[in-house]
DNA sequence: AATCCACAGGAAGTGCTGGGCG
DNA sequence: CGCCCAGCACTTCCTGTGGATT
């Protein structure tokens, strides 16, 4: 296929009408069947028009349950409303992941030179409030995904945002912080979990039903007519529904299906492509982890592989782990790191969902963990084999 | 009922990187 | 220049423990 082929294809799409309409960083212009969380998300910020200070908000719900589409959605009406006198800064803690990133991103938006590294917080936060304090206005801080930040940081971020507005005159700051994690509060300091928790916002699972319909309004956008099936929706909506409900699943399907039937030059999408698409996504979300995962990590994993392998019916545990680890160092001709961090390098994948390893004890024969992949073998070996050392080790 | 294995996992510290600041 | 800062990967040293076996 020429480039020129490949352009006019997506040109004249068969399947296509608006393919970003399917991105996820789309915020369509209505959120079905969050209504009940827009209202109340902007009755607590509506204070802002008035210049009082919202309430904090703590938004909890799972993976795509909508917490980042409503909040994005309410804040841009709330900034448009308040005509310059209100702000808005959105900020994922997952892609910054540490107290001095996430000061960092607030400082950037505020117009403050921080540099990546070097400083300490506390200068960090000085500056920050100085520049805060600038300007007359409401600014919302949104801070999504902040267990990450928390639980590998601790709340000083956190606790400074909730008590800025004693230092300041001219600003008022309001955070919301959203999770994806339940039982988050555990890990706060309960100052700031008082402080935080001034309003608190569930948002529940779609349902089959309500993802149907929600992905029927998008692929009329997206779509052609006739390209996509109401059995191919169906399809969708029940496999992400059975992983809790998530939307923002079900439109990665939709539309790696969609690119699939494309690449294909089907006319329509097919419950076949439904499936490739879904097997798709899993393999590249674990290869993708696997490839940028530090050398030590990768060993470690690639033993868990070749005792799935080779094993049988034998149950893997970390002490068979650590010895099939430690060969395979010695193989590749370095240092073995201790069983300690072992530990840590097991929970650390479990985390990542590579494998799953829990705790039992067998008696008299001790206390171990007891590990088994958590993904297909062959996506593990082809997120190993992209690295030339461990597939060395691997290979033959 | 007591024992004791094979680890789990907390606390504190090291050495390195990549950057401040004055 | 010397000293300070945060983060990462890792070590050292350590105490804790579920439950089959004695």
């Amino acid at each position: 296929m020429s480039l020129e082929e490949i352009f006019d294809q997506y040109l004249g799409s068969r399947i296509y009408k608006a393919r970003e309409k399917l991105l996820p960083d789309y915020v369509p212009e209505d959120l079905p069947h969050r209504d009940e969380q827009i209202k109340r998300l902007a009755l607590t910020l509506a204070p802002a028009l008035s210049g009082s200070r919202p309430s904090n908000v703590f938004i909890y719900g799972l993976t795509g349950t909508g917490k980042t589409a409503v909040t994005k959605y309410v804040l841009r009406r709330l900034a448009e409303k308040g005509g310059g006198r209100i702000e808005y800064v959105y900020i994922n803690c997952r892609q910054n992941n540490t107290s001095y990133r996430v000061l960092a991103e607030l400082g950037k938006f505020l117009g403050v030179k921080i540099p990546f590294t070097g400083l300490a917080l506390g200068e960090v936060m000085k500056r920050i409030t100085q520049a805060l304090d600038r300007k007359h206005r409401i600014l919302i801080v949104v801070l999504d995904e902040v267990d990450n930040l928390v639980k590998r940081n601790g709340d000083d971020v956190l606790y400074y945002l909730t008590r800025v507005n004693e230092q300041l005159t001219n600003t008022r700051v309001s955070v919301i912080g959203i999770t994806n994690d339940l039982k988050f509060t555990e890990f706060l300091d309960a100052r700031v979990k008082s402080s935080l928790g001034e309003e608190e916002l569930v948002f529940p699972p779609y349902n089959a039903i309500q993802l149907e319909d929600i992905l029927r309004r998008r692929a009329k956008e997206a779509f052609h007519e006739g390209v996509v099936s109401d059995a191919v929706i169906k399809k969708v909506a029940a496999i992400a529904a059975r992983q809790n409900g998530d939307c923002r699943l079900a439109l990665d399907i939709l539309l790696k299906a969609a690119d699939i039937a494309e690449r294909e030059r089907a006319s329509e999408v097919t419950e076949a492509h439904v499936d490739k698409a879904r097997n798709e996504i899993e393999k590249n979300l674990t290869v993708d982890v696997i490839k940028t995962m530090p050398l030590h990590v990768k060993l470690v994993l690639a033993s868990i592989y070749l005792l799935t392998k080779e094993g049988g019916a034998k149950t893997i545990t970390t002490g068979l782990i650590y010895d099939k680890y430690k060969e395979l160092v010695t193989k590749v001709g370095i240092e073995p790191v201790t069983s300690r961090r072992i530990t840590d390098i097991l929970n650390e994948l479990d985390m990542a969902g590579i494998i799953n390893a829990r705790v039992i004890s067998l008696g008299r024969y001790g206390r171990t963990k007891v590990v088994a992949l958590g993904v297909p073998l062959k996506n593990v070996e082809e997120g190993l084999l992209s690295d030339i050392v461990i597939s060395a080790v691997i290979g033959g």
